[in-house]
RNA sequence: GGAGAGGUGGCAGAGUGGUCGAAUGCGCUGGUUUGCUAAACCGGUGUAGGGACUAAUACCCCUACCGUGGGUUCAAAUCCCAUCCUCUCCGCCA
């Protein structure tokens, strides 16, 4: 494990799940959790729970004593004999508190890295299954049969022109392609789409930065388990985004939204970074996976009770691009066994590559209920004036561009082996055509 | 990168070892007064954890929190060290 130095202010309540639920209805979280693939001894923790209680109950039965005596002593005459004496034994005490201080810190240190291994709870609603081959697909759009001239698109007679992987090695390296020409422009021209079609849907555009702080990966839940996905910069302590979900959700961390303000939409153009150590091996060829990569991202903050409705009108803003750009897809509801530990319910939008004859994942939607919100310490002060609460985020990407680009070019390949660009870029592009 | 100043409650701003969770002002809020409004006056107004009692995230008790982490001390907002951040000046720079 790397050792960062330490930036941003830390966040002071970094607890995973409702500690209610774990207390007073163990069973219920254990059979839930048990459909996810982490492992995870809610038993343990229950116990440990018992233990960090005593601990803290005598370290502060402790202080109270020690905090009742000083306030006797600061009424006692400075140099008299009673106030030495007291202070005299009040030594003894001070260090009895300090050990009692010191096992109480440790228990609770301890308690909350045994939180942190509680994933989220997965909705009723999510289908239970065990691997991604139990996801269930919701819904297909699209005839996949009509397209003609499919072709995998590092096989376009153009691909090595105007996506320079070759020179991207050299520059960088593997997964790092230059877009040259009219295809930097097409990315471009996806992006504004993105980018517009998202301000439309009422998303509050954010230009973030792409470097953050290990405070903000560890509340959208990269750190402290998953740093291998991530590029950092040791020297400074900052970590390259894999996804702009992580600046953006951490753009109201430790805020209180008023209730009427929610909820809160907002999206952001972002390159993602990701290492994806040992993940190579398949998907190797062309756009679809890569080391650097553009996206733009939507993210939601709301109210508990509305989150399963806001994950589908997010769902809904996702899938208006596919169906605008005029790409076949389908949405898989991702199952119990193959949903993301701080998910409660994820839908994933694949995009129909025709010259592969794939599926390719250009959307993720979650809802994450309260989990990211606890990290993060988001909250909303409810209109009756109740103490704050935490939100309920979600996000989802919208869309990411490599593979959406692929499949604009698998499937719209015309007769003359130039592919026709969608109708709805042409105000950026500039164009009809590319290649 | 160099020099200096500073980080305190929703905000402003006191407080340099002992009833300080923290003066005062503003804001917000409840009330009194008042043709209405305003003013004036009185009161309330942070978060988290633990305990007791509960229908209760209400009341009560305790603990912690004055950027963050550590140290000194019987006792730390206050002293020491480290660190992050902000501001001013200089340097460098898209």
């Amino acid at each position: 494990m790397l050792e960062m130095k330490p930036r941003g202010v830390h966040t002071c309540q970094p607890i995973m799940i409702d500690v209610k639920i774990l207390r007073e209805n163990p069973e219920l979280l254990k059979s839930k959790i048990a459909l996810k693939k982490f492992d995870c001894d809610i038993d343990a923790i229950i116990a440990f729970d018992e233990v960090r209680r005593r601990a803290v109950a005598a370290f502060e039965g402790a202080r109270a004593a020690q905090n009742a005596a000083s306030k006797a002593m600061a009424s006692l005459p400075k140099n008299s004999p009673e106030f030495a004496a007291k202070a005299a034994e009040m030594k003894a005490v001070s260090a009895e508190v300090k050990r009692l201080q010191a096992a109480s810190d440790e228990a609770e240190a301890r308690w909350r890295q045994m939180l942190m291994s509680v994933p989220n709870i997965p909705d009723d609603s999510v289908p239970v299954g065990r691997s991604d081959k139990d996801n269930v697909t919701v819904s297909t759009w699209g005839d996949i049969s009509a397209v003609k001239n499919a072709v995998a698109h590092w096989d376009l007679p153009f691909f090595d022109r105007l996506l320079d992987f070759k020179r991207g090695v050299k520059v960088s390296g593997a997964g790092f392609p230059f877009y040259v020409g009219d295809m930097a422009r097409l990315v471009r021209a996806l992006l504004s789409f993105f980018l517009e079609e998202a301000r439309a849907n009422g998303y509050g555009e954010l230009m973030c930065p792409i470097m953050v702080n290990a405070a903000s990966a560890t509340a959208t839940g990269q750190l402290p388990d998953k740093e291998g996905l991530m590029y950092c910069d040791e020297q400074d302590g900052y970590y390259m985004i894999p996804t702009a979900e992580v600046p953006i959700t951490n753009f109201y961390r430790d805020e209180v939204f008023e209730e009427s303000q929610l909820p809160v939409y907002r999206c952001g153009y972002t390159p993602c970074f990701r290492r994806e150590a040992g993940s190579w091996g398949k998907d190797v060829r062309g756009l679809n996976r890569l080391h650097q990569f553009d996206k733009v991202e939507l993210v939601k903050w709301v109210r508990p009770d509305t989150s399963m409705d806001e994950l589908e009108s997010l769902r809904r803003d996702a899938e208006g691009l596919l169906r605008k750009l005029n790409l076949p897809y389908r949405v898989l509801a991702i199952c119990t066994g193959d949903i993301g530990f701080p998910h409660a319910k994820q839908y994933d939008l694949e995009v129909w590559a025709a010259g592969q004859q794939k599926w390719l994942e250009v959307s993720s939607c979650s809802c994450f209920t309260d989990f990211q919100a606890r990290r993060a310490n988001i909250r909303y002060r409810p209109a009756d004036g109740g103490k704050p609460r935490n939100v309920h985020t979600l996000n989802g990407s919208a869309l990411a561009v490599p593979r959406v680009l692929a499949a604009i070019l698998e499937n719209n390949v015309r007769d003359d082996g130039k592919v026709e660009v969608p109708e709805v870029l042409r105000r950026w592009y500039g164009g009809e055509t590319i290649g």
